[in-house]
DNA sequence: TACACGCCATACACAAGTGTACGGCTTAGC
DNA sequence: GCTAAGCCGTACACTTGTGTATGGCGTGTA
């Protein structure tokens, strides 16, 4: 669930801070998972030696742990501002949803895969895994939310948000594999267009009851 | 997909073969990850030195390497199995795909996560990608001929087919939490049930058309 | 019982990774 | 332009990990 905006443009040094060695780290995970993100490697790939890797971080825990805490608190916002985003028309807005997770384009491919390796991390860790849990329950709120008014019906919303979030992460699963298909993002979007949203949608006048 | 009959008891010399060595490479993988399948540390769990492992293996990617492959073969079985698998009702058989996937207790759990570690593997490593996409086109084709059954119809059987491939992944990812409310795995059978397999059930007479 | 082979331990060399102490350059502030 | 703090390079000690060479102990077999 990304979309931000680029950070500005570069500082006027070329000397290094704590969000440049995050991005890096963010990179080398995306690329080899949270074992590739290693400080020795990371010197390399910026060009420098560990010794200013130890004066912005303490520790290589250190890293991954803010690492984790950046794409927490930008979960939170991006889930403030999907919430807010909310027309008169709900199928838009749930399509608006999965526009905005499965965009395959830019960053957000990068976005998939750190997530996904998160969730491998968390699945062996206990904080990593609190967090993501909250951060899934926060998403499963939103979906609810939508197809509530989608459905008017509470418990068929719930389901309904429970197989979208399913699905949602079986394609990133799929679509971030490497040499896939560039048309399957379409077709992901048709099926779940198709099976879960359209099937329920009532019509405006029983929406008014 | 595992129901894997347990391998004969026990040998009766203490000595090891290839397969302890697997095998307690799959403990490692399932409780952390390929990164944590490390000779050094496998050595001090079976409790001999390394020069055991060299003995059995020429080098560490060679163990790697024989892990999925042993996997693989196994999943091969497995979707052969299930394909036999077939009576005169469809649903049944489609909840039966789904009761062998998801099945919670005994070995299955650290089945789902080996396959998880593995999907994280395949997204650095191409050779692991192919054999992957392989075992997924399989079970895609397992699934599709499964829901030709129960709908008639090719390509809503190939879209059914893909949505309930896509909730099982996501199933995997639910189930491997730590954590996870022993109540999720009937949660997510009635989800799959309830909106991908009852709403496109033909009746009886209809299929005989 | 002697012997050969299978299995494992030991020891060595090497690479990669982490963390710390300390010294030097560079930039900003006065 | 001087100074102090911020940033980085260097060197050292330590740990973990791989791979190889070689020797020893056991078990089965002739």
């Amino acid at each position: 669930m990304p979309r931000t905006p680029p950070p500005p443009p570069t500082p006027t040094t070329n000397r290094l801070g704590q969000g440049d060695w995050l991005d890096a780290a963010f990179a080398a995970v995306v690329e080899g998972g949270f074992d590739q993100a290693r400080v020795l490697s990371l010197s390399k790939r910026l060009g420098v030696t560990r010794g200013s890797f130890y004066w912005h971080f303490a520790s290589h825990a250190d890293l991954i742990e803010a690492l984790w805490a950046r794409w927490y608190a930008r979960e939170l916002a991006v889930a403030q501002q999907l919430r807010s985003h909310t027309t008169d028309r709900p199928k838009d807005d749930l399509m608006h949803l999965v526009q905005v997770a499965l965009a395959h384009a830019g960053e957000d491919l990068q976005n998939m895969r750190f997530e996904l390796a998160l969730r491998d991390l968390g699945r062996h860790d206990a904080k990593v895994a609190q967090q993501l849990a909250q951060v899934d329950q926060l998403r499963l709120s939103l979906f609810e939310e939508k197809f509530l008014r989608l459905t008017a019906n509470p418990k068929t919303a719930a389901d309904l948000a429970g197989l979208f979030y399913l699905a949602l992460v079986g394609c990133y699963q799929a679509l971030s594999r490497p040499n896939s298909p560039p048309d399957s993002e379409q077709h992901l979007k048709r099926l779940i267009s198709v099976y879960l949203v359209e099937p329920h949608q009532v019509t405006p006048n029983a929406k008014l009851a």
